[in-house]
DNA sequence: ATGTCTGCAAATCCTTTGCATTTTA
DNA sequence: TAAAATGCAAAGGATTTGCAGACAT
């Protein structure tokens, strides 16, 4: 599983390649591979941005899924470690296939506009908290600004 | 303003003296000082973990404040720099005095306890997000684990 | 077969908004 | 006294819950 030839998105393994990787995570865990579900993995492989469970639900198209199920897949999945979920500011929540590389987001504060950033280095902090005697850690990083086109004309 | 004999709390100042900062801030800011506002922030300088909206209205006890205005109040004071603001999941936000150290917590996924974590370097994903031309950028992050008393008797 | 997942409806939780009144600077 | 803050009531948005029927394993 790994460099096939690059499609349309940027990271390994197209989105075809990844919904198979998260259909096998899925059966690992024994949660049950269903339509909705599938339809949920390939709107998220597709998506270049983490999306809320509103978003899923609507990009899936008509009665593909319920917007409930949307949400409960993606609670369900998130705690078998197939998607990753990005605890946004004013509350709302986006989730993410989870990928094999540990990464965050910069959020443009004036058109919501996404971007990915490689690369995180937490070592520092949470060692802090290892020492502290906390196990099983985990976090969520997300950053904020002004992207590059709305500082221009916005 | 510095190494005064330490009371019950850990950081520099004591409650007294980081209302008084924070007053001081406001009135910077031009934002009015008001009894609402002022027993909001005792409330905040006494507890030693970043508190929602509710839990400063209650805290803050019979009548003193109104939910709403704790809200306003929050959010008001938060574009100030006088407070916090710590997105937690579950779209929840917790808010804290803003020290004048920047920093993060560690939040028990099964007592829901918060610490707080000293130091933060962010500097390598945030030089990326800088890198894309991003500006004004902020970020939040925050720790998830099990404590160790969750561990041990949990 | 059986425990899981789904859809639908309704409930809940958190936060925001509108407006008349009070308060601060 | 002018601008800002407050309280109350009501709206809003996001997420959750209950339950009967459908489905994957």
């Amino acid at each position: 599983m790994s460099h096939g030839h690059r499609h349309d998105d940027g990271c390994c393994g197209g989105a075809a390649g990844r919904v198979e990787a998260a259909v096998a995570r899925m059966k690992e865990k024994s949660l049950r591979v269903t339509a909705p579900r599938l339809k949920l993995l390939r709107v998220l492989a597709e998506s270049a941005q983490p999306l809320s469970a509103e978003d899923v639900h609507r990009l899936a198209g008509q009665g593909a899924l319920d917007l409930v199920t949307a949400y409960r897949s993606l609670s369900a999945m998130e705690e078998a470690g197939v998607v990753q979920r990005h605890p946004m500011e004013r509350g709302r929540t986006l989730y993410a296939l989870a990928s094999g590389h540990h990464h965050h987001h910069v959020v443009c504060r004036r058109c919501g506009r996404i971007e990915r950033l490689p690369g995180c280095d937490t070592s520092r902090v949470e060692a802090a908290a290892l020492a502290r005697g906390y196990a099983d850690l985990t976090h969520v990083m997300e950053f904020y600004g002004v992207c590059p086109d709305c500082a221009a004309h916005g």
